[in-house]
DNA sequence: AGCCCGTTTTGACCTAGATCAAAGATTACC
DNA sequence: GGTAATCTTTGATCTAGGTCAAAACGGGCT
């Protein structure tokens, strides 16, 4: 799954690039943007950075997943974000990093040295557009989030997680179409606000009443997709945020 | 505490000029935004927009405080965040509305037409620029309003809400200043993901610890800064947020 | 000054989800 | 191919915060 990048890969045959910061720069910008940048690789469960660590790049998630969260101090964690490939990590005009950023499967990487692509950012339009249109849409993913942290029961939160991996993994779901969830237990608990034994009580329960159906403890089937919808508490937008 | 803004006011005296999205504009670019803009204000109680409206308009708030939110089916109510003076409503690039937007107290708007607007936000860097600063900032707001939801207890939510009024109204406490909650119980309890009884337990007990004293239903007195910090479940992050 | 109506407080009780504890599964690793 | 180290499931019990209900408080308004 680990994609292999020789250090001066061209940016015109990149993965994301037509979602990522680079979305909307033509053949010029990518140019000034392919001089500051560098891939590099990080192994599933290591740390990317942590919360209180000096921004010295940014970067782009070219492959794989990870995590954005906050630990307390007496370890209680929260899961405030997952990043997939496209997904920007690092803010421009700030010196610290607010998160603590996790490899939960292998990742690759695009790093951009902090000044120059902060230069970048204020000369090229094209990038902070596409920043600042990247914030509002994960600004707006938050706050669908808030309401799913502070009003859904746990059956809603879990019907709301599966639901959002089926949306992502975008392939038009036929009859049969296997998924696999991104992450153990424990860390779908932090990412829901609940605990690891409440997702699995509710997992085999959902198993029970025949809505999923698992193979081995990642892969699963939905068995009944109108049913995963009405026990996700949302209402039947039709994709209303577009 | 309402202003009255005359049609033709002019950008140069507002007070939110250093701050809402025009913060970086020079004067030129600031004309380009008089031309386009209309005053209005909306009473305490009243909506200012709903979910699901086309967005016809965008606005920034001049005075009073707006809340956003959103209500599910059965009423579930959850309030993902708070708009205060220089706060922006509305997401160009979207055509509808995603959450509520309702006046919580009485509020001035400096409102855009939407095309015109646009159009500014692609061709004047400065505007997408600042709205790219403000859209992080919320991000960040949002995100670690995500931990207080998923992750602390309702006396920490609570502490944590009195700190963040106290915080904003900036005012370098003195020994004694009085505070005023904006919200009602049953509004704080929508942003805390609360219920109301819960909030009112909470403040009485905090009372009668000598923790806070309050003066009628909304003003209050904080008695021991330290102890409502602690209180909050937040480590003593010298403001790391900069 | 008194009255009304919405807000707030307080009490009694209940429940969803947490916590504690101990088996079962998987996977990775010699 | 066995076994250690993780994960996951399941059970028993506890509790923070929710729910339901009623009294107390404020704060306009006449």
């Amino acid at each position: 799954m680990t994609f292999a990048f020789n250090e001066r890969e061209k940016c015109g045959s990149c993965p994301i690039r037509h979602r990522a910061v680079c979305a909307r720069c033509d053949d010029d910008e990518l140019s000034r943007l392919e001089q500051i940048k560098s891939y590099s690789t990080i192994e599933a469960g290591q740390p990317i950075i942590w919360r209180g660590d000096a921004l010295v790049t940014f970067s782009s998630i070219v492959s794989g997943i990870a995590s954005l969260s906050r630990t307390m101090e007496d370890g209680r964690t929260q899961v405030v974000g997952l990043l997939l490939p496209s997904d920007f990590i690092g803010r421009p005009g700030r010196a610290f990093v607010d998160f603590d950023v996790t490899a939960v499967s292998n990742v690759t990487l695009c790093q951009f040295r902090r000044k120059p692509f902060e230069r970048l950012v204020d000369e090229v339009p094209h990038i902070s557009q596409r920043m600042m249109e990247m914030a509002l849409d994960e600004l707006n993913a938050a706050r669908e989030w808030m309401v799913l942290l502070g009003r859904k029961t746990a059956r809603e939160k879990i019907a709301t997680f599966l639901e959002m991996i089926v949306r992502r993994s975008a392939v038009p779901h036929h009859q049969i179409s296997r998924y696999t969830l991104p992450l153990t237990r424990e860390e779908i608990a932090n990412f829901l606000g609940l605990t690891l034994e409440t997702i699995s009580r509710q997992l085999s329960a959902m198993k029970k009443e025949g809505l999923v159906e698992f193979e081995g403890r990642r892969n699963f089937v939905i068995k009944d997709f109108q049913a995963l919808h009405r026990a996700s508490g949302d209402d039947l937008e039709g994709d209303m945020g577009n």
